[in-house]
Order: structure tokens, then sequence, then C-alpha cells
DNA sequence: GTCTATATTGTGATAGAC
DNA sequence: GTCTATCACAATATAGAC
């Protein structure tokens, strides 16, 4: 109901101006962090005044949130529901694998954004992951991630009771998942420094790893 | 030749306020970042005023510098004697895997401190890294780093050759060996959001992996 | 070497015209 | 909705006494 007029000289139909301060924001963020990045750095990348962030969005915590709440949002659902999915524990290991490399090459640094964020603001963890998970006001997110878990541990537990892997908990299995698929981006600008890997080499690694972690993972829990 | 009469008030002999000052500031930085520190905080941190943090360490900079210095300096080259020494291949999983997961417990927000450094101040490594593997100056890190992993391929290939293991080459065998260690002590305030991990579960969380990591990782390997 | 006081610049945020 | 101008304070850094 407010944006009327939308043809006057300097007004923008839509959340176009929005959009394309929080694309900048997000750039931003992601290259410098929370601390780091500048409002006027934004403003510029946005081609836009640095008045209009606030008008937009208050403060710089109010846009660091919503660019937090992106980027966790693109990541964390995709992996919740792999996990949880009524797929066989071989056939979550070939999704998550496929789908995680896959989404996250497109956006390779933002894996290294959301682990510093957690590390020094570990309170957003719970106000974005609980509106992710779901979790109501004041909950506690391991409850209602909890029959995920329990799942994923029932279908191991059958795994290994048929004798076709070996006894491993659904902790562990995540973890090890998750470390394999998301370490590689996180510690990206290590692996540039140290292993000499640019642009090109990186995308041929990842590749490379995405035919062969399926099998290593399998491969790591038979009996 | 410099401090003498240490004896009168309100001087230290040696480096002991140096010292001070370097522990209470990698506090700050670990917990807040290069660039979320503040340097009143160090300075009370550190029980001192925040103009002596100039005196010795000249500038915020140069504060950060030398802690990440530190930092860095306690987690590679550990890491990489252990991936260069004369070890065999399952020899040098069991040692990665204990000694890492050992002296990391005693520092658990090291790894997620440094990985984000890495990321929001990428020409930091060649700084630092240039001088931990003995790269000389404007030299390129990955030519000097080269003959470890040489080495490394050439076990592996023999490891390969004799029917003991699958192929796999020495950057994705090095990868996957410091992912699965690393990224647990990286995305801890994931894992005690999600897991419900609290310190006490955290610590028994990674001994439980210290037991099985060396298997599994054996295990993904073998032919 | 260590302190207090202060200079100086950086930076988030707001007022108000258009 | 978007801009310019400016405020208010935070934060690094230095001067100089002790």
């Amino acid at each position: 109901m407010i944006k009327k007029n939308a043809a006057k000289v300097g007004q923008q139909r839509d959340g176009e101006t929005e959009q394309r301060i929080l694309e900048a924001a997000r750039t931003v963020f992601v290259r410098s962090g929370t601390s780091g990045a500048r409002m006027q750095e934004i403003a510029e990348e946005a081609g836009v005044n640095q008045a209009l962030l606030h008008y937009y969005f208050r403060s710089k915590e109010g846009l660091s949130q919503a660019v937090f709440r992106d980027a966790a949002g693109k990541m964390f659902p995709a992996i919740l529901r792999t996990l949880g999915s009524d797929l066989s524990v071989d056939e979550k290991i070939d999704a998550l694998v496929e789908t995680y490399l896959d989404n996250v090459s497109r956006t390779p640094y933002l894996p290294g954004y959301i682990l510093s964020e957690l590390h020094y603001h570990p309170e957003r963890i719970t106000q974005v992951l609980g509106n992710i998970t779901g979790t109501p006001e004041g909950g506690h997110i391991p409850e209602t991630v909890r029959p995920l878990f329990d799942k994923l541990d029932r279908q191991l537990a059958e795994e290994a009771r048929a004798g076709r892997m070996r006894k491993i908990n659904s902790q562990q299995f995540v973890v090890n998942l998750l470390s394999l698929c998301v370490f590689p981006f996180a510690a990206r600008p290590m692996l540039r420094a140290v292993l000499g890997l640019d642009d090109d080499a990186f995308a041929r690694f990842i590749k490379e790893r995405r035919k062969e972690l399926p099998q290593y993972i399998r491969n790591a829990m038979r009996p």
C-alpha cells in the first residue's frame, strides 16, 4: 500500500533498491566480516547514499542480521531437509555431497563467512537457526532437531544390524559428512596459499571431490 | 642491554608485561576478531593502560599480527612436520589425529579464529606461512611445500600399487584428514547450538572422535 | 616502563531539503 | 525515496609527566 507514484523520478518500484542494498551488503559483509565492514563501503557498492541504508534497515546491526539470515537460510534448510528425508543412508550421503558442493560452488566464500559469524556472534545462531528449524520462541533448538537425529540413528543402527555398516552414531556421522563438504570452502584461502590453488584449480579440486567423496564416506563405514 | 634497574618500582624485568599484553590480546582477538577487538578491552584484560600496548606493539595492526603469528605458529608447523615425516601413511594418520585433537582441545577456539583471519585477511597467510614453511622472501609457498606433497604422493602411490589402499592424491588426502580434525572445532558454536553440546559434551564428543577417526580414515581408503 | 590527558580521525546515525 | 550536511561519540594513536 505504501509505494505509489513509482514513475516519479528518483523512485524505484518494488523492493528493487532494498534488494540492491542487501546484495551489496552481502558482498561487503562476506568480504570484511560484520565488524570489519563499513556502511560507507556498502553504500558505494550499492550505488546509493549511506543514509538510505538506514532508511531501509535502520542500523548496521539490522543490515548485518538481514544478510546473515539470508546466508544461513540458504545453507541450513537444504542440509536439514536432506538429513531428515526418507532417503536411505547411502542416498543421503550422495544427495548431501552433490547438492552441497554444487550449490556452494556458486558462492564459495559463504561457508567461511557463516562459520566466522557463528564464531564471533554465537548469539545469532539461536535467533536465526531457531526460525529455520521451526523452534518456538524461547525454545531449545536441539529438541526440535532431535527427531531428525533419532531417525538417522535408527537408520544407522539398522544398517549396522544388517552388517552393511559399522556402528556409528548420528552426530559423528553428520559431523564427518559436513566436515568433508564444508571445510575445503572454509579453508579456501589457506588452500590457495599453501597448495597454490587459484580459482580454476580450486573448482577442479572440488569437482574431483564431488566424484570421490561419496565413495570415500561409504567406504569409511564398511564393516 | 636495555632494561636495567629492574628493581625500580613500576618496572618489570624481562618481557613479563609484554607477555601479559600478548596473552590478553590473544584472548580478546580470538573472542572478537581482529576488527571487532578494541585496544581498550585488551588493556583492561592485561591490567595495564592502553598507551602501553602502543609502547610495546606500536599499533593495533602490529599487535594483531603478533597474535596471529603466534597462533598460526602453534598449529601449522606441527601439522607440516607430521605430514613430511618418515612415518608410514597409517602412522601419519594416527599421529596427526592424535596430536591435533589433543593439542587443540586445550585451545578449542583457536581454529575458528585462524580460519576467520585467513578468510578476512588472506594477505596475512603469505607473511606468516612464508616464515613457517621457510619460504624465502618474495617466494611462492607452494614451491616450498611441494617436496612434502611429492613425498606423500609417492607413499600413497606405493600403498595403492601394493593393493593396500585405493588411489588417492596427496592434496585430497590431506584435505580429508584436516577436514575431519579441524572442522568440529571451527564449527563448535554451531554444534553447541544445534546438537546442544556444552563444554563437557563437546569434550566427550572429541574424545570419541580421537578413538574412531583413524579407523574411519584408513577404512575410507581401503581398496 | 607506565601512567594521564588529549589530539585526531573514523564511523554509525539523524535532520531536513527536495 | 533519495540526497547532502552534520552530529555525536567511539577508537586509535601520541605527548609528555612521573
